[in-house]
DNA sequence: TCGGCGACATGATGTCCGTCATGGGGCCGC
DNA sequence: GCGGCCCCATGACGGACATCATGTCGCCGA
């Protein structure tokens, strides 16, 4: 017996931790164990570059990646995808090249899958299937909320409204308040909500002051959800 | 014979324009015609509201739909559905309820399929379950390069980047220059790219005057694509 | 014929925020 | 220790655009 897990019980164990592979019949499972590669990332390192060529699905077993647009006049962040979320199956599916590149936020493990698999796979397994549209409507349904959001708003709304989303999908309840463990610089807050790092800098030190959102080390904190609330609620009155 | 197309005819011939079921078994297309249900709508009804509980799968058979979201601070026009293609697959899903209203642009005819039935369609034929992961990652990129050109960017490169699209993927080569043969108010036009009425009309009234954007009746002329391309060009130089 | 309505148009004014500039603190390698 | 670099911070300035106000034109119904 082996004190460090070797290469195939990894990707055994990493597999079970996807939920849209949990359903597939234990066979599959073995047969997918054999065709997944897993590979692991550091804060800052590129899963792929805009504009390469795609030819895997990915999938995120641990840490956290940011999509990024990387656009002459500054970067946009899409999308942030966690634990268990398929990445890229867009770009995969329409042999199209990543329309934009994924970034690791934190130290990451993906498992990817050769397209020809994944086709299998889909045609297969409804169940596989029916996950990976899931996803895809999640995604869609983000997009439209974030373009909503994104109109003519204030900037403080919008860093207001990407926080309490954040809290609602990665929030943990703590006796200071919400802690959402994510490490996100100033100039990734701007990114994601779409305005300048100063800008950024200036309402969040602000909040600091304030002690509406206060940046820890690797985590933000949240004393009260109903003060940030309440800065999207101003809009002209008072 | 008849000389008026009864319900199944014009059922069965909506079917076969829609090119997702056009790779289906002639038994699945029979079957299918004994599902749906087929509409009319006029210019500004209502295909449903935002917030209605979906239970039917929408497919677009004539004309062209906006998808809107009505926010108290104004509409956002998220997506501009045109004929073959799925609406509202998102919310039918997952079983939620509509996260945005679809409204008809000009004379719209529709097909609707149960909710039921559109599971099973997945499950049992691969060949749609493609058909409706195309359109997804379709309405998925395309949200994407929404949400990167809307930062930051002038009304005018905007206005200029909404028009440039349109014309990629319904203009028409005419004489007179690439024709856009679609009716669209100033108000839809500021809703589409995030602005206001008036900033809209600022734009298209000098656009018209200069000869870069004629707005008729029911349609839009670009007699020259690099004047309007030149537009997105300056930025901050000249 | 007149009043009302909706879409288009144009000017005046204020303000949010992007841009530029400058500076401080922590961390690294040399 | 010192220079270089990255991230955070703060001030000054100006421009693009939202907002408010007012006006025109065409259309419809009473």
């Amino acid at each position: 017996m082996t004190l460090v897990p070797t290469r195939a019980e990894r990707i055994q164990s990493a597999l079970r931790t996807i939920p849209m592979f949990r359903g597939l019949a234990p066979e599959v499972q073995q047969q997918l164990s054999g065709l997944a590669t897993i590979r692991d990332y550091q804060r800052g390192d590129y899963l792929w570059h805009e504009g390469d060529d795609s030819d895997v699905l990915t999938l995120i077993v641990r840490g956290r990646v940011k999509i990024v647009r990387e656009v002459e006049a500054g970067d946009v962040i899409l999308e942030i995808f966690g634990e268990g979320e398929p990445v890229g199956s867009i770009a995969v599916y329409n042999y199209m090249p990543y329309p934009a590149s994924a970034v690791a936020l934190e130290t990451v493990t993906s498992l990817t899958i050769p397209r020809r698999d994944y086709f299998e796979l889909l045609d297969r397994q409804p169940e596989f299937a029916r996950g990976i549209i899931r996803e895809l409507t999640r995604l869609t349904v983000a997009l439209t909320r974030k373009l909503a959001e994104a109109r003519g708003q204030r900037v403080d709304t919008r860093i207001a409204q990407l926080f309490l989303a954040l809290a609602e999908r990665m929030g943990k309840e703590t006796k200071e308040g919400v802690e959402i463990p994510l490490q996100l610089s100033r100039q990734e807050i701007a990114d994601l909500v779409g305005t300048t790092m100063e800008s950024a800098i200036r309402v969040m030190s602000r909040w600091g002051r304030e002690g509406i959102l206060v940046t820890r080390e690797k985590s933000f904190i949240i004393p009260a959800r109903e003060r940030l609330k309440a800065v999207i609620a101003d809009r002209d009155d008072a």
